[in-house]
DNA sequence: GATGAATGAGGCTTCATTCAT
DNA sequence: CATGAATGAAGCCTCATTCAT
């Protein structure tokens, strides 16, 4: 008899999906309702198990939420790290680049709820907040602040305070995915991310950029 | 009897106020915590009354919430509109002290924490979510186009997609606000709001400056 | 009108009681299932209340429990280390009367149930463990102990090893009230606590006492 | 086929094994933790086979609990009966060779965990209490009383009422091993069991040594 | 026989809301 | 008007038991 997963029964084969199913729930859930209104119950019963099945996998709601992030967003971080490190094009480019990237791998998809919901109830829930900060906005900050001093030593960028410049940057980022997840739905007009982005690309590059380099020449799509 | 409040006994005056204090206390709670995890017994204890007091005044909790966004933000768009319609310096300058002003008028009181609340909860409350936006955002975008088209016209600014740039630049005020009520508190260094804007005006300035005007003269604090 | 209880409407009445009855329906259930099988519920509904209303009164099973012991058992230790310091007769009657007391206050009570219950379930729960251990067990100890070197200070018990020795009366105490709550059921002769104390008191009376003093003097109910 | 073990194959032995294990698993998690802190999937863990398999040989936990009792207590009544049969020295050394060995063979051993066991649970198992009782209880209570009625006979002892000093007898033995199990965990200085059972052993002799018998001369240990 | 994934009833705790005083 | 005691629905989590493989 020919069976693709002839290694292993149907049951064990479950318990390797289960994870992901249960993850793939959870994300829709937390990110449709938020951390505190998302019912355990309810996620197991989307990935169409029971509450028990869920605690087989995860310890409580702060480690299931966990594993969300750290299944979703931290790839999404190690491949930005990886770009930045190997790219040889002008800082400009990768500027861009890297914030279309961002954009296309969380922002316009599922992921940015995440971001939403942890500016939104970081409060509460000091352990899951600490995490995140650890895992996922330092190591923002990090790649941010690392692409901002490439710039600026191969004198393509003015020698601006990176720090602060970090987070000017990645506030016009985050607000687009808040504004995604809270007032894109009563407005008569949404927000178009590709003008947004465009214009927030072309106002921040020629704010950054040394004056020596002729603006125009390295923005190819001016708001 | 002799009494300074003519109409009313002295404990009248106590019940007028009654609302107001309640709306305060709810709104330093909803601001701290979050909507879901303020609970009406820590509202009413703050606000000095008992919890069943509290539901003389609003129906329930959504309702109570409902009012403490509504009475809270339209006071000070008024003061806003009207600087920038007689302002008479430049551009610039005018940018300038707008954010700063924005910054010190809401974003360092309380009233920043109406924000926070709001890009928080919208998803969970349309009624208040759809008045919001109609009154308090929908204004303060107008304010700040009608600031940039200044620019624009008297040929201070580039000719920039204004909607777009009105949203770049609110966001990083936004953000600033939401930092303070979010992620703040586990940051080592916490954001410090001068250097942060200095940098985001700087930024922003260079971004938006028509060519022939010297940025740095613009530019009394670079960063 | 007449009214017992001018001072007070009806419903404060209810507040002021509650905790008493609240403790009482615990140490009922307490006693006859153990610690870990009862169920808050049902000592709320013992003592005619709903669920919700014990947590007004008690933050949770634990301090619901040491409540339990603190109103039952202090006041009975107290009572025991008053009597001992202010003891004028001879060492050997005070013996008697303090084992006679014990069972007549905590022996013969629902008292007992507490004791048995400790024993049985200490293992899990440490932190209830560590508080019955502080305020009953390390009282009681301190006790008996006072109680032999009274006697032994006085000559009329041999200089014995106060902290073995302890133990060693200890021990009959509390398994009359273990066997109360276990194996009595089940005897087709239950103990009779009388003899059964007459008989220890006897015996480690003429265990403890010095040689020079002679037993039967001492001794009012050899057995 | 050769095998040592003609008729069973190896993993039989193993199946025949396993009731063994398990009770022996259980009999450590069931003293440790109480009944019903005590989770079937640990007693299954710790006997090495898988949760399902526990169910091939025990109903469910109750009778789990009841075989766990049943298996362990009776095989060493039989030595005890024989020595006290066969003594031929003083009632006074057989009286502390029994304790001695009493706490030899049970109470420093894992049996000494069904005792304890015993004693917390009987409340909720009647039907193994009372097995319990007529097969473990009266049989030890039944050598104790025969080794006071030697003693007595012989003159050694006083007239003693025997059924009580039985139990005040057992009550300090009993005691220690419930000591063991429960609050030894939180006292600073746990019980020296030698010391204890020293003490004991010389204020039990006594209590019970006959006047004309020098005390001293036959303890050899006094505390 | 043996496994271990799955179940779901049940216990603890919280808090919005009600209502007798 | 004001109080605050009382309620009970709801959520998190545990674990004895089942059953498909």
């Amino acid at each position: 008899m020919i069976c693709p997963f002839k290694n292993k029964p149907r049951w064990a084969r479950r318990k390797d999906a289960r994870p992901q199913e249960l993850l793939a729930a959870a994300l829709d859930l937390f990110v449709e309702r938020g951390y505190a209104a998302t019912r355990l119950e309810d996620v197991a019963a989307q990935a169409g198990v029971s509450k028990g099945t869920l605690y087989l996998y995860f310890t409580n709601k702060e480690e299931l939420f966990k594993a969300v992030v750290r299944e979703n967003m931290l790839p999404v971080l190690n491949e930005a790290e990886e770009t930045i490190d190997q790219y040889e094009g002008t800082s400009a480019e990768l500027f861009r680049e890297f914030i279309l990237g961002w954009w296309e791998r969380i922002g316009a998809t599922k992921l940015s709820g995440i971001t939403k919901l942890m500016m939104a109830e970081s409060g509460n829930f000091p352990e899951v907040t600490q995490f995140y900060h650890d895992e996922v906005i330092s190591r923002s900050n990090a790649i941010i602040i690392r692409m901002l001093e490439r710039g600026i030593a191969r004198g393509e960028f003015r020698s601006i305070d990176v720090v602060q410049a970090n987070k000017v940057i990645c506030a016009p980022i985050i607000m687009l995915m808040m504004w995604k997840h809270s007032f894109n739905a009563c407005q008569n007009e949404p927000i178009s991310p590709e003008n947004y982005l465009n214009c927030f690309i072309d106002l921040l590059l020629r704010g950054m950029l040394a004056d020596t380099t002729a603006p125009s020449a390295s923005l190819d799509s001016p708001c």
